[in-house]
Order: C-alpha cells, then structure tokens, then sequence
DNA sequence: TTGATTTTCGCAAACGATTGCGGTAAATTT
DNA sequence: AAATTTACCGCAATCGTTTGCGAAAATCAA
C-alpha cells in the first residue's frame, strides 16, 4: 500500500499542495468548508505526515538523543522513564543509545545522533571518557548537550546530577545519630568523581563532627569486592556495628553477606546507603538510605534542556537534592 | 555554524553534487584522483550525511521503534540491551517508548513510530491491548512488526517469546525432586496468558507426576501481596514446605516474608521463581530459579525482525527456551 | 587522423513537506 | 458601475540526497 502523501491528498480533492498542507494545520487563509473536506479525507486515507521531509524542510528533528552506559540498570531506567515521560508530552520522541561504559561506542552513539540531527543530547559520560571534543562538536552544531549523572568537570558544559556531596553528609549525619563507634564506609571505583566527591564529603564530616568515630574506608568494584570487603573486616578483631554503602551494587554484596553470616539488622549491624530505593526495599527490614532519584534527576535534567532550546544559554550546574529516607536498618 | 552539505563540498572542489556523492560512496564511475579530493575535504569539513535527507529519498529510515510497558523493568532492560547491541552492528539505530501498560500511550507511541517511518516495530502489548488493529495498520506500510513476551494470540503476527508452559514444568520437576510434601505456587494477573499458560502447564504436571503433593495456588498483583499471602498461608495449620515464585515481583515479595519471619532457606522452607536472574542473585543463598532471558529473547526477535526485513514473511511464534539455574534454595 | 570506446562527470527529476508571494474571484465600499 | 478590500487559493523555491541518463573528455584502435 502506498503511503498517502499531501499530493495524493491534493489531487483527490483537485486543490493544490500548499492549500492541503494549510487546511491541515489549520491556516486562517483556507476557508473552513475546504478545511473540512480535507480533514476527512486525510483521515478516511490515514494520512500521516512524513517526518523526514518536515525535519528536512524545518531542520529540527523533536527527537532528543540519551547515552547511557548500560540501559539495564535502575538508576538509568528511571532517568530514561523520566524524560520519555516529559519527551511526549512535548511532542519528542527518543533515541536511545548505550555506551557500555565503552568510549568508541560513545563516539559511534553521538554520530548516530548527528546524523539524525537530534534536537538535543542527552548525556552520561563513560567511565573513562576524557576527551570532550565529540561533545564540543554538537555544540557547534547548536544541538544542545546535558550531562548527567557522570558529568565533565569543565563549567561551561550544562550538567545536572546528584547532590553527591549531600548525599554522603546526609548519610553520615544518620550513622552519628545511630551513635556508631565502629563504621565501614564501602566506596566505588576511586577514579570515579562520584566515588570522590563522595568519599571525601563524608570522610571530612565525620573526622569533624564524630572524631572519635572510627571508620574504616574502602573501594570496591563490584558487589562481589563489596561482599568480601564485608567479611574481610569483619573477622578482625575489632568488629564494626554500622557499614554505609555508597551505591545499589555495594549494598547487594553487604547485604549477601549479612544474610549468610545471619547478622541481625539493625540490631547487630546498622546498615545505610545511597540509592533511588529499589534494592533498599527488598530485604527486611529495608535497608535505610539516602534518596538519589534518577526519575527527579530525569526531570531536572528536561528542564534544562528545554530552557537550553527555547533561547538562552543556561549554562549551569544543577544538581537535585537527597533525603533521607527511614527503612528500618539504623 | 552551518552544516556542510554536498552542495557547499561541490561549491568548494568546483564539482557537480552528484559527482560528491558519488565519490563520498566510492562509486566506480569517479576516478580515484577525484575521491581522494572529496574524501579530504569532507573530513576537514566534518561532513555528516543528512540522516533525513536520505531517508525521504531512500524511504527508508535505518530506525527501529521499541514499545515496552516500562524501560525501568530488568526483563525489558536486557530485552533492549540485546536489540540495541544487534541494531548497532547491523546500522540501526532504535527509538524506544514506554506505553506504561497503557493503551493510549500505545496508540500515541506506534503513530510516532509510523510517521517516523520506522523500518520495524518491536512491541511488547500493554496488558489490556485487545484491538491490534494500530498494529495491522503498521504491517499494511510494510513495517514489520515483532511482538514479544506479551504477545497476541493470533498466529498471522510475527511473535517471540519464552516457553513459559516450559519454564513452569521445569520448575514443577526441580520441586517433585526436592521432595516437596505441601507446596505453595504464587502466580501474577490471572487476566494475563502468561500467567494462564505457567499455571496451567505447572499444575498439570504436577497433577500428572506427584498427585499426592499438595499444592496451592493463588494469583497476586504485587510484591506486597505476595508477601502478604505467603504469611497468610503459613500461618495455617497445614504449613508448606516450598514456594514457587512465577514472577521476580512475587519473588520479591515471598523473600521479604521469608527474612521478616526468619525463615532458613532452603532447610526450612525451598524456593524457586523464574526471573532473569538478577533478582535471585541478591539472597543468601541464591534463589534458584528458571531462567528467562529477556537478553536472549532480545536477539531472538532481532533475528526474527531481519528476516522479516529481507524478505520472506516468516509468520511464526518463536520461543527461546528455559533452564535451571542451581542457586542453593532447593 | 578518424572513429569507436571507455572514463569521468553533470543535469535534472525525484522524495514530501513548508511558506513567501502573488493572483483571482467574490464581497464590500464609494 | 467602478474601485477597493477581503477571502481563498496556487506557484514555485527550498531542505539535502540519490540516481538514471546523457554528454564531454580522454584513451584506444585502425
């Protein structure tokens, strides 16, 4: 079946191209009885505007590109549920592309994206990643860029991301509160900004505000790392009553070993970390931890890059704030 | 800055826009000296091919479109992962829409398939989408559409998805094997085929090869009520000895019970779910469990949907098959 | 040198929509 | 009845590519 076009339309009604293509969106120069008529033809013939030739014509695509590393992973997930949410209400579709944590295929994704002349990019920087120049050259292309979650150092890019810093005072604020004397502080990869902001942010309050506290600190790669880290420190001989973990993967290996060392929580063992709250809530009691939502960082994150569309330069950083939330673990 | 285009390479090397293009593409008509030219200067300019451009002249959009009930679900997340991988390689790009299980997001998302003119449609229904009709008009474009998982019952569609009356007799057998005396067997959304298909394939052979095990059945519609009906269960006089899980979210739920009450798995208590996976993972011990990869029905579909491309209309249902995962539950 | 080939390239028409500008008929005004 | 508006509508260029066909230039054969 041949797609039915505005000339199809045009010569079945024995009026021109431009007074179909008007009638259709409604132009004030056709009379409301030519309106009409094309209205039902055009339905009655199903017609659907072709996007290409209206992004060739126009030159704007209402499509907005997302890189994530992995596009199986909650946090991403709810990001990406976010912006689709708001893409269309406003009209936007997306595409969506993973990077695997992998810099050449970031290079593939964004060339897809240029190619398709997406209207905007939205972006989270591989672990390695250093070379901003790709993202320099959308910015040529006037196709606006918001990092997010894992986002450049450099100030004139436009970022949004968790309030890393926060997150971790806030988390230390509960551990003194649950007056802990002997913590575990379970960090990721140290080349991670994130892991650094937040490693330091909560180093320093502790050292100033529980100085007597004593915390022991360590990075991790994976829940597996995590999980020996737990049981590693825990043979010694100066056992530790509350272990923070700093994402989702190191709460699943402390968690492991909780269970198979039949640790009471919070009881024997106070347990926080930072999280959007899916794996928090699927152990008993549920694990307390600091809200970082990807959903309000996805929110935040459209905001930014309709404001960056519709005129000025809005070059900042925001970041979303954290809360606590009580689970039952301190 | 400009976008650089055929017309302004031709400007600039004093050539026709046709003899670019066909340089750009290494046709045999341009003597190599020439090529060399246009290959130089359309890197130092940067030039991109205008995605819209061509495909409004080839018809033909290299894009696939992707409906799921939600991104942020770890059986769709793989299901994703594994099309994207393949759509890369094979130069597609993908657009995914969430339609949140519902059936006027659906209709919305599958038009902005159709004017994106989307080269193929991969959907999963939302639970209460009976009317295909939006989807027959897509095959009447000639867009080949691949439903999986949630999957129409007519067999002129082109389906994909897991052997789910396999996953539930694998399942039953691990459980007759453990010796299970009184068995509770938690199921989702009745309304749901796929849960009519696990339940029934799981109580026939359970009545077929163990009649004197006692079995349960009870449908629930989420974590909450599955931990809810697990406690109300073994609060009865006749306690149960093993649990079978049809869905993480059920699983979720049974494993909250089961921590709450401090229950020992698997001595006291076995548990088997079908999942992907991840969910299993994160209980001392690992659950066992049936799995269902949504990664590969993922490059099943991607299999079915090229096939489709190229030419022959491969109307069939496809199934990717299941097996045990030993976790330590049972 | 001349005719036949082969290389190498340009013309122009598409693809489907948008839009400034100009034109015609009807309606309104003098 | 002539002049002026107003309401409707069409022409044609344009967005950036692709591609069939024809033509000029270069090479070759005789």
């Amino acid at each position: 079946m041949t797609n039915t076009t505005l000339k199809l339309l045009a010569q079945q009604l024995q009026l021109s191209i431009s007074t179909v293509s008007r009638a259709l969106k409604d132009h004030p120069d056709i009379s409301s009885a030519t309106k009409e008529k094309v209205h039902a033809l055009a339905n009655s013939l199903d017609y659907e505007p072709n996007a290409y030739a209206i992004q060739l014509r126009t030159q704007s695509s209402k499509i907005f590109g997302v890189i994530v590393p992995a596009i199986a992973n909650l946090f991403y997930d709810s990001f990406i549920a976010a912006i689709e949410e708001e893409s269309r209400k406003n009209g936007y579709a997306l595409m969506i592309l993973q990077s695997s944590n992998n810099t050449e295929n970031e290079l593939n994704n964004l060339k897809i994206f240029r190619q398709n002349r997406v209207s905007g990019v939205f972006a989270c920087l591989s672990a390695h990643t250093h070379n901003l120049e790709v993202y320099e050259k959308m910015s040529d292309r006037d196709i606006p860029v918001v990092f997010f979650d894992i986002v450049p150092k450099d100030n004139k890019y436009i970022k949004v991301r968790m309030a890393d810093e926060r997150c971790a005072i806030i988390a230390a604020e509960n551990i003194i509160q649950r007056g802990a004397k002997r913590v575990l502080a379970l960090f990721g990869d140290p080349a991670l900004s994130i892991s650094q902001k937040r490693k330091q942010a909560f180093q320093q309050f502790m050292e100033k505000y529980a100085p007597k506290t004593h915390c022991t600190y360590e990075h991790t790669y994976s829940s597996l790392e995590a999980e020996a880290a737990f049981k590693k420190h825990l043979s010694k001989t100066q056992k530790f009553d509350t272990v923070f973990a700093m994402t989702d993967e190191i709460l699943i290996g402390v968690m492991k070993a909780i269970q198979a060392l039949n640790i009471k929580v919070p009881k024997e063992m106070g347990v926080i970390s930072i999280s959007n709250g899916f794996i928090p809530s699927l152990y008993h009691p549920n694990i307390s931890y600091v809200e970082t939502s990807g959903y309000e960082l996805g929110k935040l994150a459209f905001v930014q890059m309709l404001a960056n569309l519709k005129g000025g330069k809005t070059l900042s950083e925001l970041t979303v704030d954290a809360r606590f939330i009580e689970g039952g673990s301190m």
